[in-house]
DNA sequence: CCTCTGCCTTGACTTGAGTCAAAAAAGGAT
DNA sequence: ATCCTTTTTTGACTCAAGTCAAGGCAGAGG
């Protein structure tokens, strides 16, 4: 198991922080562990902390009232969680569950929000990270509003090859029916989709094995998409 | 017309901050003035800089390749805007066009990101409007992804209620065509959710007056959505 | 007061994707 | 291995919302 500092230090948050301030982060962090399909909060619960992913995988989701579930993210380690409500008076805005045993590493509100007023340069890494979140944000909408479920498809399975390398075989990291609801859709629509998308000789599937046959047909989809 | 200092030392961005800081924010502002339709920035476009909205009113949006457009935030005077490029190196990740006569405020990025260095309250400041537009960009997703249009206009009409104070009539301030954008729907479809809301005694609407006639069953669509 | 233009509404039709139900596969655990 | 659970797939059906095509209305400007 790595140090602390050594996970914390490697962080986007934390980057390029002199050696003593990332001991003064260390001296507020608090290491927790959790099993898959454990609650780390809730929708509306109030956050009086953040977390950084040491190791593991979690979700942020929203739940509708009759349960279908829409993820607006999936993290993995080094990514942190939860930091809404330490910038704002308000509580959590989405659920969230690890996916796979994780261990996490929580900032208390107070002493991360000193920390930051005392370093611009953490400030300043913050801001980037909220931007970036900002930025997925429109992709998303863009894809729920404009496109339909093939080419949501098509721009996650290219983002994910992009992600994993050049290579045209890709891994995928969650379940179908998790993706199903990460691209904002059910299931069956999704196994059906994977079919089609088969049957035109797009992708090649195999389990969560998929191979990208046709990169063109794909970034087409993705594109035009409705 | 305002004084800028005024201006901006009345934003949420800005509130809080002594005089001399703002004097110094002021030294780097520059005043730019757009009419209707006008545009601000374009998706991919290099930013600059950010722009707070001394008046008029601008949307922030996203066109499929087919024109179908879907708007992400209409925003109103004192709203910063285009922020998420100062602190990404990443062009903007969404189109800006003035919806009515407007007059902006133009911070440059490197100028402003050294104020923000030597500032932490301006830091806090900023922290907390990008984590607003997270929560906002929660609540979207949550509509486009898990409620019908019926149950999403039933959300807007219930939120333009808060915020034009208590009373049960309220004043679209865009038209028809753009809140269906907002919605992420069309004109059609929109039209008649009105219709069908107004024949069973939801609403009343005349032109751009809605009297909202059922709290009660506005909240339940808007909760259930689908 | 009238016409023009853009905005909004209505109708008829199509379709993408959701629901319900059940079978088939794939993993895990003993 | 074999059983049991969970995930994925398939089929038949339904429906919300989009498309295409007209009409109707209203505000802006002469």
């Amino acid at each position: 198991m790595k140090k602390i500092l050594d996970i914390i230090s490697n962080t986007p948050l934390f980057k390029g922080l002199p050696e003593n301030q990332i001991e003064d982060i260390g001296r507020i962090a608090i290491t927790k562990h959790l099993n898959k399909g454990e609650i780390i909060f809730l929708e509306g619960d109030d956050g009086n902390g953040f977390y950084i992913i040491a190791e593991g995988k979690v979700k942020i989701y929203k739940i509708s009232i009759d349960g279908k579930e829409q993820i607006l993210h999936i993290f993995g380690p080094k990514e942190p969680i939860g930091e809404v409500p330490v910038f704002t008076d308000r509580p959590f805005p989405a659920n969230a569950e690890v996916l796979a045993k994780s261990r996490l590493i929580f900032f208390p509100k107070t002493a991360f929000v000193n920390l930051i007023s005392n370093n611009p340069s953490l400030a300043l890494n913050m801001l980037a990270v909220l931007s970036k979140r900002l930025r997925q944000f429109t992709v998303q909408v863009e894809n729920l509003s404009l496109k339909e479920v093939p080419g949501r498809l098509a721009s996650y399975l290219i983002y994910v090859a992009n992600e994993q390398g050049k290579k045209d075989l890709i891994t995928l990291t969650i379940s179908k029916g998790q993706l199903a609801s990460l691209l904002g859709t059910i299931p069956e629509t999704l196994s059906r989709i994977f079919a089609k998308m088969s049957s035109q000789d797009l992708i090649e599937v195999s389990g969560r094995q998929i191979k990208l046959l046709d990169r063109n047909g794909l970034e087409d989809l993705s594109k035009h998409g409705r």
